[in-house]
RNA sequence: GCCGGUGUGAUGGAAUUGGUAGACGUAGCGGACUCAAAAUCCGCCGCUGGCGACAGCGUACCGGUUCGAGUCCGGUCACCGGCACCA
């Protein structure tokens, strides 16, 4: 019989829909879970893509293998489907955008399907179902009830193409991350939410976590904790100008001092500022530019001074200038710094160009030059009275004691991490559940009337004045406040997409219940996710907010775990033939389903598997999918011939032994790619040795995980289906004996001087003495140890004796 | 600039964490089968010299530790990813 993959694939996947094979998650508790996770999906139109399939297939492996472990396993998927493209497709084409969804949808599943993923098909979610989204609401007015949502008046980034406000995270190289439009900064009124109360656990946390180290160091990276100090400078105006520095050491230093243009003392001084035209107009125009403009001038700092306000240096009483300059942000610290140009580069640039005085007070340098940056043990503070001959290690101490004591200064912990911008001006995601009453301020939306349903809209064009496409609808947004009963507005802006995503792991453990987002029972028994693999370009965006919800569910008491997820994975993507990003510009896209259509969703499968490193980004081969498919066309012949003994035969028997260690073992540490390449050795050895059943059998439930229909339709074919009365992927994986792994001989490495000179065959662990003898009998050897005479022997047992040998007397 | 990572045949990549570098696959070459081709099966396949047995060299580069280094240490170069006027 051929092997007629198409067939093979279409009959498995049927059974195992109808017998819902994997949804046999069976509430037995006492059986130990796991709990495997793959990012969902969000269903664009151009349906699933080869980067999908990476991690999918790679975690599918994993549960697959886990159930022949006898866990029991939660592998769900469901589709983030709220956002963007859609919003922007149904726009055009004026379809539902919730009809774009559906269809998209249903391509996704049938995708999924078709490669023969094994999740539990009963547990999908769908981040804009109604039912799911609920619960999404649900959790925002707790943080509002928490005081964790506030709405403040900010400028924002603000993308000219899409219209709408973008959170930080949206912004990549100063352009919008969707569409590439230019990004200005624009003053809006925001639904925000406190992720910078959370900073600290955030980062402490990670410590106990079995996540890859470049997802943890990216992560702290990113929230950017930094220890300093504050420290008040008294001004000429009779106010207190207070800045943040992580040098307090260098106060002597301090020459001058910058307030960023947005600073509320730039208004609050305006009587006192002689030139305060000059300073307005410096305001005006930092105003209008972007952050990534700013940011882009950066080799020439631009600034203005405050004429007639001057700062007095605490430590000193010397009076100092004061200046506005965009490269002091609002947003960090205080908004205001002391500048000490000899030790900062930016000050000294800055110093340079404005004519201030430069002091050194950390020896090393020449500060007249350039600055003098290194903050270590070396340097040596000088000009600095009480903290001259202290190193910047100890000064830093001392000066923080003494602005403490003098009640000027304390020691500061600052943070990058600024809070998460939530609303969005668009029609296509949750609605915020809150209601806007002039006696009453916000007002959450009682429980009981979520959700609260997105209204059908004639348009879903953003509007041009930046409102949401629902603010509009007067009859949806006029309502009467739920607490005095007078009449209300409703907030039109909807949430960010990274809402949905943030919790959707706990939806899976209960997903039809619809009084709590998941019973207490569930979340006791599933909690935490025990392998999460997904995209590094989500370690700052999605992963640091779903760990942020998390932690607050927690502290309300709703789920178990300080953590949502105990181990993460990352793939590497998925490059086009010639190692190129796939695009559809470059026209190197590789479609699933035409490889599917081809070779067969296990060659599929296999392939995927085998490209390469899966941390790493690889490039596909068509070739080497070839290659893949002549693998499996092996197994299946191998498979047609004629086997005898339900044992392992003795000629493979060690082989065998080995390859379920190494497959074991390879698939626990992600090396998908080894696994396979031991199944390969395997399938050789048994064409060079034959194979009995026992042989055979080992193969198909080891090769099950990667290829699971052609291993069905062998188990069957084969007659052991009828003999285990269960399928392969219902079998126990093969277990391994250690001392069965390693053949009663072993080829031992012979090295003179530590060069290697031959090998040779001995018997199992033997001793120096006999390893030695059998080398010197080995004519490569012998030639070598001519007028030789051995001085050390290195002995490796089973692996090598190395021989150091000097001139004979 | 800061943080993280990578560098191995023509090629994708292996190497039990200091112990025979190049597993497995692709491409290539040779053979069997075939009228022929495809498919399949068998064999070869780091570089240099030699008919050959064999010898020398070889994991980006320079140096070090070690009986022994792709692996550890110091330095250099190149590339990739993240952050970036964060005081």
């Amino acid at each position: 019989m051929k092997y007629d993959f198409t067939a093979i694939e279409k009959k498995w996947q049927k059974k195992w829909m109808e017998e819902k094979t994997y949804a046999a998650v069976t509430g037995d508790t006492s059986r130990p879970k796991f709990y495997g996770l793959v990012e969902f999906p969000y269903p664009s139109g151009n349906g699933l893509h080869v980067g999908h399939a990476r991690p999918y297939t790679a975690m599918d492996v994993v549960a697959r293998k886990k159930r022949m472990d006898g866990y029991n396993v939660l592998f769900p998927i469901g589709y983030d489907a709220f956002g963007l493209p859609t919003e922007n497709f149904a726009i055009k084409n004026h379809i539902h955008p919730a009809k774009v969804t559906h269809d998209n949808v249903a391509n996704f599943r049938k995708q999924l399907q078709m490669l023969g993923y094994s999740f539990d098909w009963d547990r999908e979610v769908n981040t804009t179902d109604p039912s799911y989204y609920k619960w999404t609401q649900w959790i925002f007015l707790q943080l509002f009830k928490k005081g964790l949502a506030y709405k403040t008046s900010m400028p924002v980034n603000w993308c000219t193409s899409c219209k709408i406000v973008l959170a930080n995270e949206e912004v990549v190289d100063g352009v919008c991350e969707r569409c590439g439009g230019a990004v200005i900064r624009k003053e809006k009124s925001q639904w925000m939410l406190k992720i910078t109360e959370y900073a600290q656990r955030l980062i402490d946390d990670l410590d106990g976590l079995d996540f890859i180290e470049r997802v943890k160091t990216q992560q702290k990276n990113w929230i950017g904790r930094s220890t300093g100090a504050e420290v008040d400078f008294k001004t000429t105006a009779g106010d207190t100008l207070t800045v943040f520095t992580t040098r307090p050491d260098t106060l002597f230093g301090a020459t001058y001092m910058v307030i960023a243009p947005e600073h509320a003392y730039v208004k609050k001084w305006k009587d006192l500022i002689t030139n305060y035209a000059d300073v307005e107009a410096y305001v005006a125009e930092a105003g209008r530019k972007s952050d990534f403009e700013r940011t882009e001038l950066v080799k020439d700092k631009t600034g203005v001074r405050l004429e007639g306000v001057r700062a007095i240096n605490p430590v000193n009483g010397k009076e100092i200038p004061i200046f506005i300059s965009d490269y002091v942000l609002v947003s960090y610290g205080t908004g205001a710094i002391m500048a000490v140009p000899a030790h900062d580069t930016r000050d000294w640039e800055f110093a340079k160009k404005f004519g201030c005085e430069i002091i050194e007070v950390v020896q090393g340098g020449d500060v007249q030059k350039e600055a003098f940056t290194l903050k270590d043990d070396t340097g040596i503070m000088v000009n600095s009275d009480f903290l001259n001959g202290l190193t910047v290690k100890e000064a830093i101490p001392v000066i923080t004691k003494w602005l403490e004591k003098s009640g000027i200064g304390h020691e500061k912990v600052n943070f990058k991490l600024r809070d998460w911008v939530f609303s969005r001006q668009r029609y296509w995601g949750e609605p915020i559940p809150l209601v806007h009453c002039d006696k009453c301020g916000w007002v959450p939306l009682p429980e009981d009337q979520l959700p609260l349903v997105l209204p059908e809209v004639d348009s879903y064009e953003p509007t041009d004045n930046g409102e949401s496409p629902l603010a509009p609808m007067t009859d949806w947004v006029n309502t009467t406040c739920p607490c005095c009963g007078g009449p209300a507005k409703r907030e039109t802006d909807t949430m960010p997409q990274w809402a949905g995503s943030s919790w959707y792991f706990l939806r899976y453990m209960d997903p039809h219940n619809d009084k709590a987002l998941a019973s207490k029972e569930a979340l006791e028994y599933w909690s935490p996710v025990d392998w999460y693999n997904g995209g590094m370009e989500h370690t700052t965006l999605h992963l640091l907010y779903s760990r942020f919800w998390h932690k607050f569910l927690y502290d309300i008491g709703v789920v178990p775990t300080k953590e949502p997820y105990k181990k993460r994975t990352s793939h590497g993507m998925i490059l086009g033939e010639g190692g190129e990003k796939m695009s559809k510009s470059r026209g190197n896209v590789v479609n699933p389903n035409d490889i599917v259509d081809e070779y067969g969703a296990d060659t599929m499968r296999t392939y995927i598997m085998f490209i390469g490193d899966f941390e790493k980004a690889a490039a596909w081969s068509a070739n080497a999918v070839k290659g893949c498919k002549r693998f499996l066309d092996r197994v299946w012949n191998l498979g047609e011939m004629e086997h005898t003994g339900e044992d392992y035969s003795p000629a493979n028997e060690a082989a065998v032994h080995k390859a379920i260690k190494k497959v074991s073992e390879d698939i626990e540490a992600m090396k998908f790619n080894t696994a396979i390449a031991a199944l390969m050795a395997l399938v050789n050895d048994f064409y060079a040795n034959g194979a009995s059943r026992g042989d055979m059998k080992a193969l198909i439930l080891m090769l099950s995980p990667f290829a699971p229909h052609i291993c069905e339709e062998m188990w069957e074919n084969m007659g052991f289906a009828a003999a285990e009365g269960k399928m392969a992927c219902q079998m126990a994986w093969p277990v391994y004996d250690e001392s069965k792994t390693i053949a009663s001989e072993v080829e031992m490495a012979v090295q003179i001087q530590g060069k290697l000179r031959g090998s040779v065959k001995v018997p199992m662990d033997s001793d120096e003495a006999t390893v030695v003898a059998a080398a010197k009998a080995v004519d490569k050897v012998a030639r070598q140890l001519e007028g030789m005479e051995i001085v050390k022997v290195i002995h490796v047992k089973n692996k090598l004796v190395n021989l150091i040998v000097k001139p004979a007397k």
